[in-house]
RNA sequence: GCCCCCGUAGCUCAGCUGGAUAGAGCAACAGCCUUCUAAUCUGUCGGUCGCGCGUUCGAAUCGCGCCGGGGGCACCA
């Protein structure tokens, strides 16, 4: 029996008890059941006696009492106990518990899936770093919780398409080009240009893809050069991202909004919306109707479109392709954003608190140094990944909620011991194979399967905690907060952990095969595979031995 | 000045949107391997949940005000 199994049998009884006239209250739709601290409390607990209690114009304890008469009578509970001011401790049956290891053995990779968020259509937009240099570790944390979230929120149910917004328009593509440009000529960084090594990286490729490149007067090679070095260095952020198990459904280009005239169509149709103004020779959206500090241009007294006005193309480009939930990843520094994109959201005719959520997350800090692109000393996020290795990264990234300042410690997390905890999880699966596999080279077979014999304490633990899993996708994906999933997998490890400490699945020497090997090989199985899902879930390799 | 985030054990951080005695890892100390992977497991030590009011049966969690730290406030991109 997994908490969802129980939380609905509760619900069940709440309504029969209604019809009854036992009581009168308004059932929820979910009744929240917990696994308690205190194994003396149960195996699982509730406390909707102390929310509908007073509802229901009772003491909680009376209420419960009530209660108890009908949970008593779910098939697999063994014992309804009251407690405290109201608590509901509820045992279970070890067999109904213990059918959860078959039932997630054969439901394979999809245990975990739930349909917390079926029918949400969502785009979900993250990194969407200027293509005029390689990823850096400030993209790194918004790539591996980006590409999480979209996976829980497709576990969860939900239609999702991850997007990458490319800023291939406006003005440090000029300047962009002309760094590479200068490099080919052997001449000084440009005033504001960009000065890393990798400028020279791809005056070289332009080089080999154009070899006449430099005797091309500037007027004729500054296009050639600002296109080829793009590609080149787009093709690269993509590597790089793949590297890191990060993939995007859709790349989508800022520039094809303006030279397709969206832009123009965008302040045309908020304009119609009774939303823009003129004034000092430019187009204003008037943001501060909706909470913005102050209203924002859209098209600059020289006619040119700023930067927010793509932003409004964007948005209403998402909108008309369907897209329910537009979702944003934004570091810290970005925050002053969040009003004005509401604010568009709004202008739009669109719900800025349904139809649009913007994440913001805190900046990750190196020895206290910060790292700028511009300035050319950039740690990047290829270095990381080959230094650190794509899991231990993605793994420490995605373990803590995006609102938390994070302080990576290089010196750290090159150690590569048990500091980083992704190797607690990951050896748990990788031992929890090598039992199989020891297992099944001893004639231990998933053939006969009794749930009844799943007793010890360590198997009640490591039961409950697979049973979770689902819940915590499903909370994981609705908060968008994939931290959870790998705490969650942190705690089955450990009851995987002592659950081997003291008990075996190959019996000792000569002894027989008995039922409780094969039984218990199911549970093992049930615990690799659960690992797995949640190790996925976060971009995380599960490897078969260590 | 205004806005956002953070403050929990010596360190790094969780705390399941208000529940039972506030947790984990690391560090420190003490134990368990001739038996499926000891990268594991068992135990001990360690807290004024930044401070103060308030909300209620009940607050680390919600509200207000302070203190401390980080980030941001362009007709830049």
């Amino acid at each position: 029996m997994t908490p969802e199994e129980l939380s609905l049998a509760i619900s069940a009884c709440l309504r029969d008890a209604v019809a009854a006239g036992e009581f009168t209250v308004d059932v929820p739709d979910e009744v929240r059941v917990e696994r308690p601290k205190s194994r003396e409390h149960g195996d699982w607990a509730t406390n909707i006696a102390l929310q509908l209690g007073k509802k229901a114009g009772m003491n909680p304890r009376e209420f419960a009492t009530v209660l108890r008469g009908r949970l008593v009578a779910i098939p697999g509970v063994t014992a309804v106990d009251i407690a405290g001011p109201g608590f509901l401790n509820i045992t279970v049956d070890a067999a109904a518990a213990g059918e959860l290891a078959k039932a997630i053995v054969e439901a394979g990779a999809s245990y975990g899936s739930n349909d917390a968020l079926a029918g949400h259509v969502v785009n979900m937009e993250f990194v969407s770093a200027n293509p005029t240099g390689p990823l850096h570790i400030g993209h790194t944390r918004w790539a591996a919780l980006g590409d999480s979230i979209a996976r829980v929120l497709k576990a969860s149910g939900a239609d999702v398409t991850s997007e990458y917004y490319i800023n291939d328009a406006g003005n440090q593509m000029n300047v962009f080009a002309q760094s590479v440009y200068n490099r080919l000529h052997g001449l000084p960084v440009p005033e504001g240009g960009y000065p890393g090594e990798y400028i020279a990286e791809l005056a070289d490729q332009v080089a080999v893809q154009h070899p006449g490149i430099r005797e091309l007067t500037e007027e004729a090679a500054l296009p050639v050069v600002r296109e080829l070095a793009y590609a080149a260095q787009l093709a690269d952020i993509k590597e790089t991202l793949a590297d890191f198990g990060v993939t995007f459904d859709v790349f989508f280009s800022e520039q094809q909004l303006h030279s397709g005239g969206a832009v123009e169509d965008a302040v045309a149709r908020l304009r119609e919306q009774g939303h823009v103004f003129d004034q000092d020779g430019a187009q204003w959206l008037r943001t501060t109707d909706f909470g913005d500090d102050k209203d924002r241009v859209l098209i600059r007294a020289n006619g040119e479109p700023t930067y927010f006005a793509a932003d409004a193309a964007y948005y209403l480009s998402k909108k008309d392709r369907g897209f329910t939930e537009k979702i944003y990843l934004l570091g810290a520094d970005h925050h002053g954003y969040v009003s004005r994109l509401r604010a568009i959201a709004a202008c739009a005719g669109d719900d800025p608190q349904l139809n649009i959520e913007i994440l913001i997350g805190q900046l990750i800090s190196v020895n206290g140094a910060k790292l700028s692109k511009r300035a050319g000393n950039i740690i990047e996020l290829r270095d990381l990944v080959n230094w650190l290795g794509a899991d231990a990264l993605r793994y420490s990234l995605g373990r803590y909620p995006a609102d938390s300042p994070m302080a990576l410690d290089p010196e750290l997390l090159k150690k590569n011991t048990n500091d980083n905890p992704v190797f607690y999880v990951q050896y748990a699966h990788a031992r929890s194979c090598a039992a199989a596999r020891n297992a099944v080279a001893k004639g231990v077979e998933r053939t006969d399967f009794d749930a009844s014999l799943l007793t010890h304490a360590t198997e009640n633990e490591l039961l409950a905690m697979l049973g979770q899993f689902p819940s915590v996708v499903g909370q994981a994906a609705s908060f968008r907060e994939p931290h959870r999933v790998a705490r969650h997998i942190e705690q089955i490890a450990g009851a995987y952990h002592r659950w081997y400490a003291s008990c075996r699945v190959t019996p000792v020497n000569d002894e027989p095969v008995e039922p409780i090997h094969r039984t218990r090989l199911w549970l093992n199985d049930a615990t690799t595979q659960v690992l797995a899902n949640g190790l996925d879930l976060l971009g995380v390799s599960a490897p078969e031995k260590m």
